[in-house]
DNA sequence: CTAATAGTGTCTCTCAGACAGTATCCT
DNA sequence: AGGATACTGTCTGAGAGACACTATTAG
């Protein structure tokens, strides 16, 4: 490793240009759910939405970015970007990776800024009472696909997309889509999540493949309540359809096996 | 975003504390293949390798640590990475992906260093002419096994855990095994490579898998000669074994169908 | 001939994929 | 009654998993 400066055990103040700042920035993403007006009882519409805050001040005044901030000398990058989207929407202990870094020469007018970015998956309801923080114009979701058609402050339009990305290839292959559903769901949910997320996504045989077959049926379990009964819920339909739940197991993919 | 500092249109120094450097480090990895000595041709005994470089300079003055140096404010992440792993080990044009930052307060007793971590896959062939660069005492290779045991600089050993765990995932789920093997190779070959990443890795029927069910036969594809025959190598055996080459294909993988 | 690797045959049970059909029950 | 969702039956062909077996050829 080369270092700026080095003289033995005395090892002095860094006469190298270093960066201006280690700023996070959070994707966070939510499923908002919407009622269709149908004649019956049905399954509601659901959007993936993530929110921005508007800038208030320079650079990018006015326009919409992400939430995020600056890291400081005593926590990591983790912990900084968990303090600001607690400070932004009021949420803690939800899903949040780190995902990348996007470190592109003049990327912030403000200086040599390397931006670290997390996504986070929040349920809907864990949104509802927040408020435009301190630094922000203004705190809103929007569908991703509009956000993506929005002129986007910083690189954040890529850091969406690269988060989109991300969190798609998740949905298929491990059990994230448990973030945005409560505890105890019906496959029918389930399955409204996943094509939310990955809109290709088609199963025919979803609820089979799931329920039954010998490789995937440790993903999620049936509920039973007290009395060891089946646990059913007619929120969406007339007919009640079974609840599930995830289980701590994640099966392992394989393009050999 | 919470700036350090605003005053409109005329942003000044940053007043805040910042990052003393934010330097790229990078887990090469390598396999090697050492002959064994059987009474007929056999395939070789292969071991996944890590590169590493012994500290000249203080802090951790003589002890092994990874390979890497400080960002330019002219450069990106990745730019950086691979002009230190050109430096390091002279090979270009290698399979390198960024996979986490360390920012542990402390981590590095020279001061808030946010580091960046790289994996790169070099085929062996590559590494043979690396020389120690000025700031290293010597380059060398150790099995990862090794390597783990040793007391190594800063934080590299929890970088070399989390890179290996990422190539063992990326080992079964996408082509990643190419970037160890030369452009025609053997299904023993690939075998093998897949094994030494992953020791655990166990397939009866893995020729029948991969070159005959619909579903992945995508992957790789028979090599012919110009006169359109197939083409055979008898390198490790005394039968011919067919070689193969991977095609750009990927399939898809998920937990849901 | 023999060691070492390469590759095939065969059998059973499960799964994928498609689609039609039945079940439930609120409005 | 009928609309909306929930779930089951059934059929075909492909694949998983196991293991024994044949093929090839340098030394």
């Amino acid at each position: 490793m080369s270092e700026p400066l080095e003289n033995g055990s005395n090892y002095t103040a860094n006469k190298y240009r270093t960066p201006d700042g280690a700023p996070a920035d959070i994707v966070i993403f939510t499923i908002t759910s919407k009622e269709r007006n149908a004649a019956k009882k049905s399954l509601p519409q659901r959007e993936l939405q993530v929110l921005l805050i508007q800038r208030k001040l320079w650079p990018f005044e006015g326009q919409w970015a992400l939430p995020g901030g600056f890291c400081k000398e005593s926590e990591t990058m983790y912990d900084c970007a968990k303090r600001e989207l607690a400070e932004e929407t009021g949420v803690a202990d939800v899903h949040m990776e780190y995902f990348n870094v996007y470190s592109e020469p003049g990327r912030d007018p403000r200086g040599w800024m390397i931006s670290h970015t997390f996504f986070a998956l929040v349920n809907e309801s864990l949104l509802l009472n927040r408020r435009a923080a301190d630094d922000a114009a203004d705190v809103r979701l929007f569908t991703v696909e509009k956000a993506l058609k929005m002129d986007l402050a910083f690189d954040h339009e890529l850091v969406i997309k690269d988060a989109l990305n991300r969190i798609q290839h998740k949905m298929l292959t491990t059990t994230i889509a448990r973030e945005f559903l409560p505890q105890e769901f019906t496959i029918s949910e389930l399955y409204q999540v996943i094509q939310t997320v990955m809109p290709g996504f088609e199963e025919r045989n979803f609820v089979r493949k799931i329920t039954s077959t010998q490789s995937r049926k440790g993903i999620i379990e049936e509920v039973r309540d007290l009395h060891g009964d089946l646990k059913m819920s007619n929120r969406y339909s007339q007919r009640a359809a079974q609840l599930y739940r995830f289980n701590d197991y994640v099966p392992q993919l394989s393009i050999y096996s």
